[in-house]
RNA sequence: GCUGAAGUGGUGGAAUUGGUAGACACGUUGGACUUAAAAUCCAAUGUCCAUUAGGACGUACGGGUUCAAGUCCCGUCUUCAGUACCA
């Protein structure tokens, strides 16, 4: 009987679909798993080689803890909504959905054939209503939610309602917008309901705002700052401008303490948090208040500069400030002098773009803005600069400058001769000489806050920069000019997308004011549009529905022309972002179908399932998904939605699978000749170069040629890396009549990014044709460690195939099976054994690489061992099924056994089959192994060494000398030095 | 620049706590089977020297610790990823 991979895996995917074997339940006695992968977005180019990579190991992982006794979710679906689509329509018409339905099929299609054990029962799809209802819902809970700092969670917005009625809002201490007046309970209850709302939206948890956006004109839509990439769109690649606009946000950053803190409490990779935590950007410090000394031409206000340190210890060292050129100040405290330098090197700065800036770090420029600053203590005015090295986007966009703190602040003041005051006591700085006079002229700033006490400044002469941060603070704020204060780099996420496919918002507007929709009448529907552009007037795709009015009697979308701002209202025209129903997926997979209708999923699935066990997916994701969920999440744990704080509990990235290009030369002098990568490499080396210059000039005429490389498709290439140039010839009109010089074009290989354009993508329904979708499970999962990237090459593949023939072959042949009762020999059980253990260390570290070899180990070893015990074949087959589960399921059928093998016990691993009576120790000399000798592992340390020494090829080696130290380590090793 | 990961044969990679470097595969070479090819099987395969026996070198580079270093320490270089003057 052959291994008919065809046939086999098409019965067992059959199988698996009609019995429902992998529906996971949510009740069970075992302990729960969940497994999950981030889930793809269904393009219109299906899946390629690289994409199921981490869908094989986490599918792995899941059939492996379904052997261990747990109850496994291992749920699949689809983040259908998405740009792409909405692209392709826009080019041909068709309605997204179509596509997506589309796309969707051949995703699936692919999928089931690599024979993945995902309970499709729970699947999901961003785009379905009956999902993207409770995206708006989700949406509806955060408008209805502020931030109360003191409880440190989220409130319902009521509560706040409730302070403003009794108290007024001086009492409150919220996550909310900066700008906000104080007002007394008296006053807000004389609010009219208009300006009450207004006052709301600054501190709930999603509001509008005039923010400045990143337009970007040629996709129609505004980009969030992960989004662009050096100054154009992260897609397509097109400008983009700043615009103001009217946005919903997310008040990301009333959570930015606790998502750092979060990080303490999953079992990420250090790298992943770094990422994140750098993202979130926590600095510690105070926030300080300088007034702008008054000049004759400066306007009758009074103006004040806030600034945000990080050393407020340092605040005596302060010997100017810098602002950002584009901060709003400039403009008001310039004096007459300095205002044309001013205006010219403000139009200097806006010119260069963000990347020249970025290019050009050494270059210190800026410009007096001839205004002073009065110090909060010593009452000594202090320039005030503009500088390009201000962000105006960062803090407060300026900076009080401490030259002898901070490097950037030496270097400025340095470059235009402002003074640079030392206030630290250089004799306590280690390692500095002794004694060294604090105003002595320093060669850079000294940035440590380790080790170094403050001088030359009054009352916090010293003091270390605990203690004198501390202290500064403290008399900052006796003057009203600075309190202690943390910042995050952490911006709130532009929530409004100008886009057609995505979700609608459950928000109409009364009086120019959001309100939502009940949650009872959700899902609002996307609506038909004829075009799937941005209107002429500019509004997004939404404004072209004729029918997208809120009507608050029926509580029906009704149509445009119904509108009379009294009952019937226009509906928001913008939709969600992409990250909007990836935030919270995970949580609807734990419901059964069946019970989705009325909750996103029930308390009792939410309870059961909690949260993910294992999550694997890409680490482009590090930064935006992975924060937004975890945002998402701590809000609905906040209103008592769900009990987890974290979505995520271990998270793995895996890496890119990169594609191995295929290239031939053609020779530029003659367009039509082309030739193989070992000729150029004769020609390129002196000593064959006369010889290949010869062929060449035969066939071109040229004697000195230059070459061009030209990507060939990979599929025509096998795997001696030998073109195959018929097909080459048939491939493209251009190479119909290529010539070639060589019998054998043998093709140079680069390791380069699978993609169309560089013709090096695989089509794993090849592959799962030609070998079977086990081998591509195994071969994927040899290729390397999950986490690193690592080039495709298909040639390798008939490595893991003849594997598997040969795993078949231990259990069949000519005649059937020929498995049997057989009492397994002492070199079986070894072998078992040891492959037990290994495969199931292997498989708890995520090392599938490692563990695909153990098998090819335990196989060769098997078949060299002439095993045919049940005993010893059948605990194999068990530990291979995770990795190859049609084979495993055939042959495990054909050894007699009903049903799936894959709820079988794993196999336990008993070391005395292991236990070794002898070792053969390798025998070095000086670090050298030169022969291995064969003991007893009961041997003392004695008696080795005299059977060593005694030994004829010690003696040879040693020739004559006597050693000066005998190693011993018994069970590891000799070492003879001398 | 900073942060993180990595650098091992012709190729992908292995070596889990310092203890036989190169497991397992691919490729290559030779052989068996075959009219032939495919498939399958056997053998060799880090580099260099040597007929053999054997020897020298060898885990990016330069040092060091150790009886013993791919593994630990110091310095340098290169590649990849993240980040972008964060006050």
């Amino acid at each position: 009987m052959m291994y008919d991979f065809n046939t086999i895996e098409k019965k067992w995917q059959d199988y698996w679909a009609k019995n429902q074997t992998f529906k996971a339940s949510n009740t069970s006695n075992k302990p729960k798993y969940y497994v999950l992968d981030m889930f793809p977005y269904p393009s219109g180019a299906g899946l390629h080689v690289g994409h199921p990579l981490g869908y094989i190991a986490s599918d792995i992982y899941a059939r492996y803890k379904r052997h261990k006794g747990f109850n496994v979710l291992h749920p699949q679906g689809y983040d259908s909504f998405g740009l792409p689509a909405e692209q392709y329509a826009i080019q041909t018409g068709q309605h997204p959905a179509i596509t997506t339905e589309t796309n969707i099929a051949t995703y699936r299609r692919q999928l089931d054939q690599i024979g993945f054990s995902f309970d499709w029962s729970r699947e999901v799809r961003t785009s379905n209503p009956e999902y993207y209802k409770w995206t708006q819902w989700i949406f509806i809970q955060l408008f209805e939610s502020w931030y109360n700092n003191d409880s440190n969670k989220a409130e319902d917005i009521k509560t706040l309602v409730s302070k403003f009625e009794a108290e007024g809002n001086t009492t409150v201490n919220a996550a909310c917008d900066e700008n906000i007046e104080p007002f007394t309970a008296a006053e807000w209850n004389a609010f009219s309901e208009v300006e009450k709302q207004e006052v709301l939206l600054k501190y709930r948890l999603t509001y509008l705002a005039e923010t400045e956006v990143n337009w970007c004109p040629a996709l129609g839509t505004v980009l969030a700052n992960d989004e662009i990439v050096n100054g154009v769109s992260e897609r397509g690649g097109h400008p983009v401008v700043r615009k103001k606009m009217t946005q919903w946000s997310m008040r990301i950053s009333a959570y930015a303490e606790r998502l750092l803190q979060g990080l303490d409490t999953v079992d990420w990779t250090d790298a992943l948090k770094d990422i994140q935590k750098n993202w979130i950007g926590k600095s510690v410090g105070a926030s300080v208040t300088f007034n702008v000394i008054p000049t004759e031409q400066s306007d009758e206000e009074s103006h004040t500069i806030s600034v945000f340190t990080t050393r407020p210890d340092t605040i005596f060292g302060v010997s100017f400030m810098t602002l950002a050129p584009e901060h709003e100040l400039v403009s008001q405290i310039t004096t007459a002098e300095q205002k044309a330098d001013v205006e010219a090197y403000i139009e200097k700065t806006a010119k260069r773009s963000e990347r020249d800036r970025m290019a050009d770090v050494k270059t210190i420029s800026g410009v007096f803005t001839g205004a002073y600053a009065e110090h909060p203590f010593s009452k000594e005015p202090i320039p005030i600069w503009i500088g390009d090295y201000v962000l105006a986007s960062y803090g407060t966009g300026a900076v009080m400058a401490v030259p002898c703190g901070d490097q950037r602040d030496f270097d400025f003041a340095k470059h235009f001769g402002i003074p640079i005051p030392n206030i630290f006591d250089l004799s306590s700085i280690k390692g500095s000489s002794e004694n060294s006079p604090p105003s002595e002229e320093l060669e850079e700033a000294f940035t440590s806050k380790d080790n170094v006490k403050i001088a030359n400044s009054d009352f916090l002469n010293g003091m270390n920069y605990k203690k004198a941060s501390k202290r500064a603070i403290y008399e900052l704020e006796q003057l009203q000019q600075g309190e202690g204060k943390t910042n995050y780099r952490l911006r709130d996420a532009v929530f409004s997308r100008q886009r057609y496919w995505g979700e609608p918002f459950p928000v109409y507007y009364v009086n120019g004011m959001p309100q939502m929709i009940d949650a009872e009448h959700l899902p609002i529907k996307l609506p038909e549009v004829e075009k799937y552009l941005p209107t002429e007037e500019g509004e997004p795709p939404l404004g072209r529905a004729d029918v997208w009015a809120w009507d608050t009697t029926q509580s029906l979308v009704v149509n445009n022309e119904l509108i009379d701002h009294k009952t019937v209202f226009p509906l928001e025209l913008n939709t969600m972002p992409g990250w909007a129903g990836s935030s919270w997926y995970f949580f609807r997979y734990m419901e059964d179908a069946a019970n989705r209708d009325g909750v996103f999923a029930t308390e009792d699935a939410l309870n059961y399932w909690e949260n993910v066990d294992l999550y694997i997916g890409g680490s482009e994701h590090a930064t935006g998904h992975l924060l937004y969920s975890r945002f998402w999440v701590k809000l609905l744990k906040d209103r008592g939605f769900v009990n987890v704080e974290e979505p995520f509990k271990k998270l793995i990235n895996q890496g890119m699978i990169l594609g191995t290009s295929a290239f031939v030369y053609r020779v530029n002098e003659r367009r039509d000749v082309f030739i193989s990568k070992n000729l150029v490499d004769a020609f390129l080396n002196s000593e064959t170069n006369e010889e290949a210059s010869k062929r060449i000039l035969a066939v071109t005429g040229t004697e000195t040629p230059t070459f061009s490389k030209v990507h060939v498709d990979v599929n025509f290439v096998n795997a001696s890396d030998e073109l195959d140039i018929s097909k080459f010839r048939n491939w493209r009109a251009e190479f119909k009549h290529a010539k070639f010089i060589e019998d054998k074009i043998i093709v140079l290989r680069e390791v380069e990014k699978m993609s169309k354009s560089k013709y090096n993508v695989v089509n794993p329904d090849d592959i799962v044709a030609d070998y079977g979708a086990d081998s591509l499970r195994l071969y994927e999962m040899f290729l390397g460690p999950l986490e690193q990237y690592k080039p495709w090459n298909t040639a390798g593949i008939t490595g893991v195939h003849g594997f598997l023939k040969k795993l078949w072959k231990l259990f069949v042949n000519e005649n059937g099976l020929k498995v049997n009762a057989a009492e397994p020999t002492k070199d079986n059980l070894k072998t078992l054994h040891k492959t037990i253990k290994k495969v199931e260390e292997d498989i708890e570290n995520f090392s599938f690489n490692t563990s695909v070899s153990t098998f090819m180990i335990a196989v060769n070893e098997l078949t060299a061992q002439k095993c045919t015990s049940k005993e010893i074949l059948e605990p194999l087959l068990v530990l291979i099924s995770p990795y190859a589960p049609h084979i495993a399921e055939e042959l495990w059928s054909q050894l007699g056994h009903d049903g799936s093998i894959s709820t079988v016990d794993f196999p336990k691993f008993e070391a005395s089959h292991l236990v070794e009576s002898s070792k053969k120790y390798p025998i070095s000399f000086n670090g050298k192994m030169r022969f291995t000798l064969e003991l007893p592992m009961d041997m003392s340390k004695d008696e080795i060494e005299k059977t060593v020494m005694a030994h004829e090829k010690t003696i040879a080696q040693l020739d004559g000398r006597t050693p000066k130290k005998i190693i011993v380590v018994p069970g590891k090793i000799v070492n003879i030095v001398g």
